[in-house]
DNA sequence: CCAAAAGTGTTTCTTATACACCCATGT
DNA sequence: ACATGGGTGTATAAGAAACACTTTTGG
């Protein structure tokens, strides 16, 4: 039995991933290309993110992980459903007319989006066929379809999230140094945070482990390596009901 | 140029309704019953969610908005989009099947999930078409394809939203009391507040503004009614960026 | 010895929490 | 007068915020 695409129906992932090195949350986009059939007129030349359509027996978190890991060779990393964009107009740019034309998509697709985290270096960008390439979330190329706006909501919903789970670990290596985390959250929410005070705050929690390890190859004091404990937070972790309004 | 439906793609809408005396959030939900043929056997007897396929021309709010304002001729409400559901498989029990084949709706929809904010005493319940009823979120019915799940997670991001934004008063009247707030969070919530706590909090919000009114008709020394400004709340609004992991 | 980033303590202030009785009103 | 829920104050604890210098290391 084989299985059809449904026509007005895809996944679109917006991949963020952290560069520890540069402290930059970066967006894997991919390289949309089309020139006229004379060759003259370069008809679209912007980025979009990976996305397909689904499988009639998938379900939406399937169709969004095949997506992500014939990109990226990735499985099992953090992903979210955050929203369907399906206004009827989302793909009705000139541009996007012109390559949905030459693609055969249905016009009024609905797409739920997804966004994943991971980090930056775990995928090979170099020799890839779909020309994907990573983008600062702040400094963005030109765009194709709704995915601007995608991105955006992505990232409205990633600093909201960040403030009330630990999923800042998902951007960042098994063994971290305090700092890295700081400057993760610093880039990420777009603020500054106290270092005395945060390494404070970090190494008290009891699922912030201390590795006998420190970092090796620096030009500098080495610091000291933690992990984070899942087991650990699910094990303590409560619920508050702090009522912020 | 008259619009189509869209086969596979449904909004459905989970309507809380807060009952200020009964100091109970609820659900409206839809009766669905079908007998056999010779009318021997009742073949679906249960509840579910107002929802409909989504127009061709149309957006995913405006699609839920119309589902809503058939059903309790109200508009601009306070709505949410919080989930797509498309398991391949989330119409197809038994008895949704036997259902489905008496609607012909198409077999693998999508539905895009809202929920919307209502005091409970503005449907008119009574003489309604669609035989719709409130139930307790706590207590609800037996729910037919998916929408048993569609409620609960619904009423999880609510409970979230409602620590972080004051959407609470979306279910309540326009003139309330403090202790009226109170019982709202706490069955929301399904915890104790401190009273006397709680109402120096509320209090010394500017965005709480005291009436010169108080109740009447009770029997009981009358309470200071308030209302909600969301200009106020609005202007002084400002993100706090506290990490809480 | 120098550059660079790691690491460290104390004080103040705000906010949450815990807790029990009197008050005003309608009947 | 009484029943009912409305309304009030204080003390403690916890956590957030502000703030500047010393230490350790590799080069």
């Amino acid at each position: 039995m084989k299985s059809e695409l449904i026509s007005n129906l895809s996944v679109d992932c917006v991949v963020f991933g952290y560069d520890i090195i540069t402290k930059s949350l970066n967006v894997l986009l991919i390289k949309r290309y089309l020139e006229s059939e004379d060759k003259k007129d370069v008809l679209v030349n912007d980025y979009v993110l990976t996305g397909y359509h689904v499988f009639e027996d998938e379900t939406l978190d399937k169709a969004a992980e095949r997506v992500l890991k014939e990109l990226t060779g990735l499985n099992n990393l953090y992903k979210k459903q955050f929203k369907a964009f399906g206004d009827p107009d989302r793909l009705t740019n000139p541009k996007d007319l012109i390559w949905i034309e030459s693609q055969k998509f249905n016009l009024r697709t609905i797409t739920i989006a997804y966004y994943f985290l991971l980090k930056t270096e775990d995928v090979e960008v170099t020799d890839n066929v779909s020309k994907a390439k990573w983008f600062p979330v702040g400094d963005l190329p030109e765009l194709g379809f709704d995915h601007k706006q995608i991105i955006k909501e992505a990232y409205e919903d990633l600093k909201i999230k960040c403030l009330a789970e630990p999923i800042i670990f998902e951007l960042l290596p098994d063994k971290f140094t305090i700092n890295e985390v700081q400057d993760a959250y610093q880039s990420i929410l777009g603020i500054e945070i106290d270092n005395r005070n945060f390494r404070r705050k970090l190494i008290n929690k009891k699922y912030i482990i201390p590795l006998d390890e420190k970092q090796v190859g620096v030009s500098k004091k080495p610091a000291q390596l933690y992990m984070f404990s899942k087991d650990v937070y699910d094990k303590i972790f409560q619920k508050n009901y702090l009522i912020s309004i």
